[in-house]
DNA sequence: TAGAAAATGGAATTTATAGTCCAAAAATAG
DNA sequence: CTATTTTTGGACTATAAATTCCATTTTCTA
């Protein structure tokens, strides 16, 4: 092995990183897949606990440190420590400070997006009643073909589910509504449509919705915790408060319900 | 004495510090106000270096740590440790309280997948560096118009972008390449690309991205931390390390860096 | 498809670090 | 000023972590 220099700033680490990543085999790989993505935790882990993190062997992550130009992880780790600016402060201060020192735009939003995001996903475990999210799991396990409708910001839900529902081999269809209503005869008994609609709801969404309780097909909906119609037309209720900041959801929480869902339906159907 | 309590948290650890530093023979007084000004130290130092710099003994620097309540030194090097992690400790108490609880397979796969995403978005912060994030929105804002491609699972992120732009009045155009590639030709001089795409880097996605760089057409892209193809491309880099559980990724910390470079393009736009 | 080379997992070994103990030195009280 | 208690330094031990090594598996090459 060439012996090149040992890194000596975080900054060089990341170079060599992104030059060696390329060449590297598997298990190895994942280390610096792991590091890329971890790099602080270098600081405050031993190896067996990074290894553990990497989903590799002690020894390969010593390899790894090896490979990275150092003598070993010990050294490795001494870079880390060294350049270790005290950990954060906890998260809500942080973020007032940023506020406070006048942070310029970017950093700053995101920070707040990135809070917003986290305390809609602490949520979900209140809101969601475990109860029904395994009815609406049994529901659309049985469904011979499940009927995703979502609009406007909602769109993006509903096409990673359909994307999701596709991979785990689940029939899936996605209602895009481009103009077309013509899909909703696609609907036949012995399917589940399964709705994603936050307030202000849209009309195309409620009617696909209302039309198929008629007719007796089962809507599962992902939805407001506010009373959402949706939960006096008789349908499954998955309700999901999203914080929003600004005009805009980060749609964290939602995402999450939603992909929870299609795994569960995935995994409940291969039995 | 008083309650020999462990301090649980980083907040109680200086209420006790403070409480305890007056009534201090000289030598552990010295450890105390050398933790009181460097305790971000703790988690990255041995008892000795810690010693050293105190200037005592390392047997002082333990008996300090006794002190002050806890069993040994690495147990109070653990508070620091996982405080500088965040605070996800709890979280994961929790979560394998779960498991144990022989909880069903519905509400254990949230909570994981909950789990997963609040790990996604504490990274976030880490791994987008602010200075490429305000380049990024400095440069979508100058674009004519905005090239929004992401295919497969970043298929909902690319929608939700093109949802928010329109919402905002920003000019952008999104790629679905559903069988016509034509819309390349729609790309112009004066146009910016922003690509959403993971490994596997689709090819589509890469063709469209080199071709763009080639044709001097700016692009942005939300990619992998670990060394995605973008960054030899010559793109301006948003990383996100999406922490993925099982097979599908929670797409939370992604959509957060989306929703926020949106909103950050909207504002800027229209000053 | 056989043989060679590379990569890997895991046990064994070495090294570093935390933690203990006790004798010497200060400090305090009578 | 002496006896007693507290504090301290530093050697010693136990423990945990880093590192190495090699048999086994996987991947590559001819």
């Amino acid at each position: 092995m060439m012996t090149n220099a040992v890194p000596a700033t975080v900054e060089a680490f990341r170079e060599r990183l992104l030059e060696v990543t390329d060449s590297l085999p598997k298990r190895l790989r994942q280390c610096a897949d792991y590091v890329a993505a971890h790099a602080d935790r270098i600081a405050v882990s031993t190896v067996a606990e990074l290894a553990v993190s990497a989903g590799v062997q002690p020894s390969a992550m010593m390899r790894f440190s090896q490979i990275m130009g150092f003598s070993g992880f010990s050294e490795m780790q001494r870079l880390f420590r060294e350049h270790y600016t005290g950990g954060w402060p906890d998260y809500t201060t942080r973020l007032s400070n940023l506020r406070d020192s006048g942070e310029d735009g970017g950093a700053l939003l995101l920070a707040e997006f990135v809070d917003a995001g986290r305390a809609s996903l602490e949520n979900v475990l209140k809101t969601v009643d475990p109860q029904e999210f395994e009815t609406a799991i049994g529901v659309l396990s049985q469904a011979s073909t499940i009927h995703i409708i979502g609009l406007r910001r909602s769109f993006a839900v509903a096409s990673y589910l359909a994307y999701a529902f596709e991979k785990m081999g689940v029939p899936a269809m996605l209602h895009a509504s481009v103009g077309q209503l013509h899909n909703e005869s696609a609907i036949r008994s012995g399917d589940v449509v399964l709705a994603i609609t936050f307030s202000p709801y849209s009309a195309e969404t409620m009617d696909l919705v209302s039309s198929s309780l008629a007719r007796r097909v089962p809507v599962v909906a992902i939805t407001d915790t506010a009373v959402s119609p949706m939960r006096k037309l008789g349908a499954t209720i998955l309700a999901v408060s999203e914080v929003d900041f600004g005009a805009f959801r980060s749609l964290s929480a939602t995402l999450c319900v939603a992909i929870t869902l299609a795994v569960g339906v995935g995994t409940h159907r291969q039995n």
